[in-house]
RNA sequence: UUAGGUACAUAUGA
């Protein structure tokens, strides 16, 4: 029971849900932890639906849904619902006497975000302030990525010059979600120095970390540069994925270096890792600016053969 | 059982 309810909350994989329903069922006595657990697997599968029968069900079966049920079903309703539903999932909340904390807020905020709704974003940081719900790291990386996405990012670097001021210490999301608004400034140089700072804090980068400052320095055209620092990513045994290998493509495209990225596909094959919908859009979009129609053809038809659909 | 459940970051084109 207990490794399924860990299971579940990593599963979105449609012809695995099937099999962890199946799991389910054959438990028979259910908890609130483990219906928790399939309502993020069905938010995580899109299936908004299956999420609300979770709640009925451990309403039906006598339970008292909790704080962390009411937080996974605003978060489904932030991501495949509407604010609308949301709202009444808190007020629900309210109504049987649960205090939203910090996740609640956190998911609030990031649902505004999502939405792009600055105004609420920044209300709902004040209202959460004004009740005592203290911000945690998490609540200012989702700020940052909310000023990010939506250009402002100047407001983005006060969060994060806030969070530190509130004593609170940058992880491994904070610093990615920072060395995205200096790439976004084209200011490769503080880029850079996020990720050195990173390091010196003894924050262990992930392949996110890696990622971004691939990307960046592939933007700043610094080829070189981004060569040697995937090279140290393998050499602290991280492995690069299919946004590795698509940002080394994007790049090599991007500079002309049309030999270089085909061999990067090569080796992404080589390495195990699979070109998904992202890397193949990045190829087409390559030959198709080079007006290369065969390469365009074979590389659809190659597509096609991975079983990866156009869209 | 001092056990298991909830929020945040990276790549393409429109």
């Amino acid at each position: 029971k207990k490794d399924l309810t860990v299971l579940m909350t990593q599963l979105g994989n449609h012809s695995l849900v099937r099999e962890a329903e199946r799991l389910f069922e054959q438990v028979g006595d259910a908890d609130i932890v483990l219906y928790t657990s399939l309502m993020k697997m069905y938010s995580r599968s899109g299936d908004l639906r299956a999420v609300e029968r979770c709640l009925q069900r451990i309403i039906a079966e006598g339970m008292e849904p909790d704080l962390i049920v009411y937080n996974t079903l605003i978060d489904a309703y932030g991501k495949h619902g509407t604010i609308a539903k949301a709202t009444r999932a808190v007020s629900e909340m309210l109504a049987r006497g649960l205090r939203p904390d910090v996740w609640t807020y956190s998911t609030l905020i990031n649902l505004y975000a999502r939405h792009r709704l600055l105004t609420k974003v920044r209300s709902c940081f004040d209202e959460m302030t004004e009740r005592g719900v203290i911000p945690n790291i998490t609540t200012y990386n989702t700020l940052i990525h909310a000023f990010t996405s939506s250009k402002d990012l100047t407001a983005a670097e006060v969060a994060y010059e806030q969070l530190q001021d509130a004593g609170l210490r940058p992880n491994v999301w904070t610093y990615s979600s920072m060395m995205k608004v200096y790439l976004l400034k084209q200011d490769v140089d503080s880029v850079r120095s996020c990720f050195r700072n990173m390091l010196q804090q003894r924050v262990r980068p992930n392949i996110i970390a890696y990622n971004t400052l691939i990307d960046a320095l592939g933007q700043a055209r610094l080829i070189e540069e981004m060569e040697a620092a995937l090279l140290e990513m393998r050499a602290n045994d991280v492995n690069a994925d299919a946004y590795t290998y698509t940002t080394l493509l994007k790049v090599y495209a991007s500079v002309g270096r049309i030999s270089s990225m085909e061999e990067t596909l090569q080796e992404m094959r080589e390495q195990g890792a699979t070109p998904n919908l992202v890397t193949w859009n990045t190829l087409l979009a390559t030959y198709g600016s080079l007006n290369d129609v065969d390469r365009v053809r074979d590389t659809l038809a190659e597509m096609r053969a991975d079983r990866v659909r156009p869209d």
